[in-house]
DNA sequence: TTAGGATTGG
């Protein structure tokens, strides 16, 4: 029976009702207005059987009493409950017992002439969100006897207890409750129909996926998501099966709840204030939801502030609205601020002074850190009815790098265009809101005198002239540091300005002298990544869960012992002693029939786990997991490291390998002073080795101009091998020292130090389009820095 | 009904 009981309060009056519900009086009941989030409370003075609608619905109809106004004339009102709620209520609703509606219709009492009650009833379902508490004496509903004293009550819930689907058990043409981390989404917008739209990809422990497209003729009453990394609940979302994959669409009674999925945050749900069931149990699924999402769920999206936007790529970006201008029928204008200074030069679309909304001081004030960004088309609608002042996230804003005719600096240009790709749109954040809590004390914090001197500051780096003594003193002081980095080679080349280089036809190389304005990824870890230099692929460092479900997989087949103690190897078997009893083969590789010291030992290993192959490489010089086949040993899957020597696992490519004999190595084993080298190791076992390489972008500026430069890195550049900045903690640390020297974190631009770098510029080119890329080399980061 | 994730125009 969905029908709960959810505390025993002692000496208690008050009920652990949603803290957002307020009393309403009875006689303030009138149809047409407003009675969300209110409840009323009454007694059961009159309750009807039971009975069946016409169409199969359950109906019930009870009478409650107000307690507050007894004098009043219209003291009594009717109840209508239908649904499941119906029979739910008929169940335990007794005479004298004190009941608390929420979420209800109210509509003209049809019979109020005839049964002198409320000229409204109230009409109450599950359908409807509605929520009916009952407050009964505990002796009343429990059947075990127990002591119980007058003032200890029960309180009862007839709010329906939801079950909640996990997303990989959703199946077609159900209706469903559910809960799940938001993957992706598009905030509210104008479909092509009568509704707004908003589509959102959700993802559980499961790790199911599910895409949901939401409509309502209201946006407020699509779910509240501002992130990736929301946590939603959704209530009563259809499921349909659509392109082979399961789907969520709205449903008749749909409903959500939106929560900031920031582990430690307080959970307090974001909803269209309709009425809403949330308790204890609730509260804790958000926790544990906000726990799995923090290590399963990727939020470092490309959210910016102006003084870091990057030419060229797409952001989102929180700000303040502070003017807004009609452009044409297909664009509009927005003028937002963010209280940082974006360090290029930034477009002005052309308005009509007439046309622009927004107050003419602050316009003025802030002209120096506005920016003005052009939507277009199904935007143009949202944007229009946008207040002045409010605080809007706008989704995948393009940076656009474009230069006119007249001009020799290239600007940035702000566009929001047609469409919702990517999430592509306009949100409307809460005052409330923790990100615009922290915008806005940073906007009271910003000094527009200083936003002034910010311009002359940057204006006098572009055109390279200086102004006063001052000025050319500190310019002076700056040219006399010694640069971060420093070049290996091409010492007799002169500078060449970016400006010129940007200019230039591709491909060339140059010397530059620059600043590091900004540098992606900024989570160093995610700059390592495997090179192929056959086939020149990039790929992601496998994760060690791989590795794991790999030895696992191999570990079910047992050791052949047809293939122990050969010439060149000698065996050692045993069974582990737990549940599992599994078995494990190592095989020393001998040298000259003899066994060497651990240290110079490379080993083969079948059956182990992760943690004893790790153990094994602390011990001895190499290992190889490999497994048994009929005839011979052979390597893992090629997700797997092929060889772990160190602390460092070595990949072979998978598409350019082309796995050996293992006893191939018998050869080498053979030679007079086995080095164990992991690329002839490679070589002889026919596997193409992956390279560990630092694969970062660096925004260059110097003052004419801006360009992004890749860099390229096995381990010249920092000085520190890609292969070991994985396990190692110490390098870790000093790559990031070194990175905070070379580009100190929350500096103006005129403070970061100069870097000296050789690149070259190279055609990037397909069907489409062509593009001139750049890439650092030659370059390694000053001995004083690291 | 609409959209059904998957940028780059003005």
């Amino acid at each position: 029976m969905p029908v709960q009981l959810l505390k025993i309060m002692k000496e208690q009056s008050e009920t652990p009702l949603p803290s957002h519900l307020q009393k309403e009086d009875l006689k303030h009941l009138q149809e047409g207005s407003d009675h969300t989030n209110k409840y009323i409370q009454g007694i059961v003075v009159l309750s009807y059987p039971l009975t069946k609608l016409g169409d199969g619905t359950d109906f019930f109809k009870i009478v409650l009493q107000g307690v507050d106004d007894l004098c009043s004339r219209i003291n009594s009102i009717n109840i209508l409950i239908y649904g499941k709620m119906a029979e739910d209520c008929a169940k335990v609703t007794r005479h004298g017992d004190t009941f608390i509606v929420a979420g209800f219709k109210v509509i003209k009492s049809p019979t109020a002439r005839e049964d002198g009650r409320h000229g409204c009833h109230l009409e109450v379902s599950e359908e409807d969100g509605s929520a009916i508490y009952c407050l009964q004496f505990c002796n009343q509903i429990y059947t075990k006897p127990r002591t119980a004293t007058a003032s200890e009550t029960a309180f009862v819930s007839i709010a329906p207890k939801y079950v909640y689907t996990p997303l990989n058990q959703l199946k077609d043409g159900t209706i469903v409750n559910l809960y799940g981390v938001v993957k992706f989404f598009k905030p509210p917008y104008v479909s092509k129909g009568t509704d707004f739209c908003s589509v959102v990809t959700l993802v559980d422990p499961s790790n199911v996926k599910l895409t949901c497209t939401l409509f309502n003729g209201n946006p407020d009453s699509l779910p509240k998501i501002y992130k990736v990394g929301d946590i939603v609940r959704f209530h009563r979302i259809k499921i349909r099966e659509y392109n082979g994959q399961m789907q969520g669409i709205t449903s008749g009674g749909f409903a959500s709840l939106t929560f900031d999925g920031t582990v430690g945050a307080p959970v307090v749900p974001r909803t269209s204030s309709k009425v809403y069931t949330f308790m204890d149990e609730e509260h804790k699924t958000i926790e544990e939801l906000r726990v799995w999402a923090a290590s399963n769920i990727s939020v470092s999206g490309p959210a910016a502030k102006l003084s870091s936007v990057q030419p060229m790529l797409f952001f989102d970006l929180t700000c303040q609205l502070v003017g807004k201008a009609k452009v044409d029928g297909s664009s509009f204008l927005l003028k937002v601020w963010d209280g940082t200074k974006c360090p290029y030069p930034t477009w002005r679309v052309p308005v009509e002074a007439k046309d622009l909304e927004g107050e003419r001081v602050l316009l003025h004030q802030l002209r120096n850190l506005m920016v003005d960004i052009l939507v277009y088309d199904n935007h143009v609608q949202l944007a229009k009815s946008l207040k002045i002042g409010s605080f809007l996230r706008i989704y995948s804003i393009h940076a656009k790098q474009a230069s006119a005719d007249n001009e020799d600096v290239s600007h940035i240009e702000f566009h929001l265009h047609g469409g919702t790709c990517y999430g592509r749109g306009i949100g409307v954040l809460p005052e409330n809101n923790p990100d615009v809590k922290e915008l806005k004390t940073f906007l009271e914090s910003v000094d527009l005198a200083d936003s002034q001197n910010m311009e002359s500051m940057s204006s006098m780096e572009l055109d390279g002239t200086f102004s006063d003594f001052t000025d050319l003193e500190s310019h002076l002081q700056r040219c006399q540091q010694l640069p971060v980095t420093v070049l290996t080679d091409h010492q007799d080349l002169n500078n060449t300005e970016l400006k010129t280089v940007i200019n230039s036809t591709a491909p060339q190389q140059y010397r530059i002298r620059a600043k590091l304005r900004t540098y992606k990824p900024q989570k160093l870890h995610q700059s390592v990544k495997l090179h192929c230099s056959k086939c020149n692929s990039l790929q992601e460092v496998p994760d060690g869960d791989v590795f794991d479900f790999i030895l696992q997989r191999s570990a079910m087949t047992a050791p052949n012992p047809e293939l122990h103690n050969t010439s060149w190897y000698d065996s050692v078997m045993w069974t582990t002693q737990d549940q599992k009893q599994r078995e494990i083969a190592i095989h020393f590789v001998k040298h000259d029939e003899m066994l060497r010291q651990p240290e110079d030992t490379l080993l083969m290993i079948e059956g182990g786990t992760l943690k004893e192959v790790w153990k094994l490489t602390k011990r001895f010089k190499c290992v190889i997991p490999v497994r048994s086949t009929e005839v011979d040993l052979e390597l893992l899957d090629l997700s797997a490291p092929f060889l772990l020597q160190g602390n460092v696992k070595y990949y072979g490519c998978k598409q350019c390998s082309a796995p050996k004999p293992i006893k191939s190595l018998s050869f080498m084993a053979a030679e007079q002073q086995p080095s164990w080298d992991p690329t002839e190791i490679a070589q002889v076992l026919g596997i193409e080795l992956l390279q560990y390489v630092f694969i970062m972008k660096f925004t260059l500026v110097d003052g004419t101009g801006a360009l992004n430069a890749y860099l390229f890195d096995y381990e010249k550049f920092f000085q520190i091998p890609a292969s070991e900045i994985l396990t190692n903690s110490f390098l870790q640390e000093k790559m990031q020292m070194t990175m905070n020297m070379l580009c100190p974190p929350g500096r103006k631009l005129g403070d970061l130090p100069w870097l000296e770098c050789f690149i070259k510029s190279y055609n990037v080119r397909d069907a489409m389009k062509h593009q001139v890329c750049y890439q650092i080399f030659d370059t390694t980061v000053a001995e004083d820095v690291v």
